[in-house]
DNA sequence: GATGAATGAGCGTTCATTCAT
DNA sequence: AATGAATGAACGCTCATTCAT
């Protein structure tokens, strides 16, 4: 693919971002998808074959960056704990700094198309080597460092308050400074970590 | 209101909650909505303006539900923890034994309308009497049983999991049993309460 | 459904016959036939689930309003010469005093419809006792007085003329006055009956 | 034109043909047209003003390899019935053994243009010494060997039979052998001959 | 000359809402 | 009060045609 056509592909994936992430799959038309990425309406039939495919591309293209970013400056030789806490802290500047790739995700997440993705993307991690750094800290510590809980449970601790709190942030209801920040992902250490240690 | 047109209106959120849940409020059409609640499209909207209305008056309706679910046998002669844990398990089971009420509100609160009633309930809260059972607790022991942290934050980690697990076990991607209900409970306290008690 | 109901449908097919007539079911958009009908778009679609649905519908009325006249004035006493000339006289006269119909039927049995239509429409005049009044002569006279030919080439004999020459007609190539009709038909019977009678 | 480009164009024709046979004009979009032809789009427009100019150029070609099919071993010498006859089968062989061009030939008379293009032909006949063969037979013989009747009409006799026949044949409705084929060329005959003979 | 990416008018269809009955 | 037939704006998507490379 040329590189005209890579900048207009992503002109495309920028501008449904943006428009996804403000209105909603369902109130953001092709068209006006179409003018805020400076492109023919047919244009985008070129690259995505519909509108699905886009959302899905999107997805792809979202989660990439997120898992980069979670994973940044990762440092094996740390405590679990240690660990844990950059890793989410890691999610959380994320989370809150890309407000857009944020609200598309959970609207992806609670779609049609974000319950399959989420079962293929556990399966994967069940059959192959590629796994989620958290899911290894959690696979690895459960029973030691961490309770012996089902992996979905301790996502349910880790994640869930994190994303409860990011949709306030974003709401404007509470202001996520650094302090906050490290007391969430303490908090969420503390739900999940055993009590003896 | 005539009991027949109150019966009606039952009819109408019924039909409402089952769609809205199963198909979402965007693929759920008015004329269908009406099928299914026997009645005819018209009459909608003699009971609400809009279909923006009647999702409104949905959501009123299910909260209320839950908010009194969630007190149900609420006892304040108890401890913090227990009664924080009696409250936390009975929003548990509302939700998990509710999948349409939860998926509902789910939607509801990743809408538009959902950010405005939030802060519509955190202003309602500070300024009357009227207070979730939840504030009520936040408020009394922080800095006590509870982490000094803004209410918001314990809100997230209290119910981010919760909603978190729900989705999960909903989409058939875990079972929620009494023991990991319990265990999650659990978790819930173990991210909010203070580390010294 | 009310008289009320039953004048829009009524209306829908005759703009439908009209603009696929005129200028094609592809270049007939529903917004141009809803005008013509002097209804709204969207009414089209209450009577008909969509496009190929009206006009199979059409398809439906038309060939009803065929048949009942190619039968007008039928005589079973009479000679099959004289019979087969009754019948493919009324052919005639029908399809050349309704042009909109005739453009109509030749478009659909040109369409992926009508080749479907036509062998189900084979099938049923051999496994039913509804028979076409051409097929009954053909069936009962083939090897007497008609000559002993598979059905279809018979067919081919008798309409392939008539379809020819109305075309032309229409397209204002030829007039066809009384005397001309009456030759066609001759020439028809010529082509399909027995040489020995 | 240089040799590259003739081929160029042939190969444009020769999809043209198999989609516009296979799909229909309006189904056959110019991109998929070039890529079976092996070709840019845009290459298509340097050859042909627009689609309906190719459709144009098509029906030259295919309508030239007709005529040359039906003459091929026509010999003067012969009676007129069996000059017919000869003609005539041909033209069926023909058109059985080139269904591609069969199919087109159909949509392209069904079509806006068919109609002009028989007018213009028809004026072309009476105009120019380049007379189809048909009508030489049929204004030579009409009053003699066959019937004293308009061209038109005789037309309608001779090929109506053969083209619903052929239609009938490619839609799997019947299988044209060659007793079948000596049949059907015996019928045309019957239906223009004079009875006297 | 040849290409195919880009375009946007135009398509079939849906559905929230209205209003005559 | 209750109905559901009627409406048309708005949607996702296609494709003949153009034009920069």
């Amino acid at each position: 693919m040329s590189p005209a056509s890579i900048e207009k592909q992503k002109a495309i994936l920028k501008a449904a971002l943006e428009l996804f992430a403000e209105q909603g799959f369902h109130a953001a038309p092709m068209a006006q998808l179409a003018t805020q990425a400076h492109v023919g309406v047919g244009s985008i039939y070129r690259y995505f074959k519909d509108k699905n495919e886009l959302i899905e591309a999107l997805y792809e293209e979202v989660d990439e960056a997120l898992q980069i970013a979670i994973i940044a400056g990762a440092d094996p030789t740390l405590s679990t704990r240690q660990q844990f806490l950059h890793l989410i802290t890691n999610l959380i500047y994320f989370l809150k700094d890309h407000p857009h790739e944020f609200k598309f995700l959970e609207q992806y997440y609670h779609s049609p198309f974000g319950i399959d993705k989420k079962r293929e993307k556990l399966l994967l991690d069940n059959a192959t080597g590629r796994q989620s750094p958290f899911i290894k800290i959690f696979l690895d510590s459960s029973g030691k460092e961490i309770k012996f809980l089902p992996l979905q449970v301790l996502h349910a601790l880790a994640f869930g308050p994190i994303l409860f709190l990011i949709r306030d942030t974003l709401a404007g209801l509470v202001e996520m400074d650094d302090t906050v920040i490290a007391q969430v992902a303490d908090g969420c250490w503390d739900a999940i970590k055993n009590r003896a240690d």
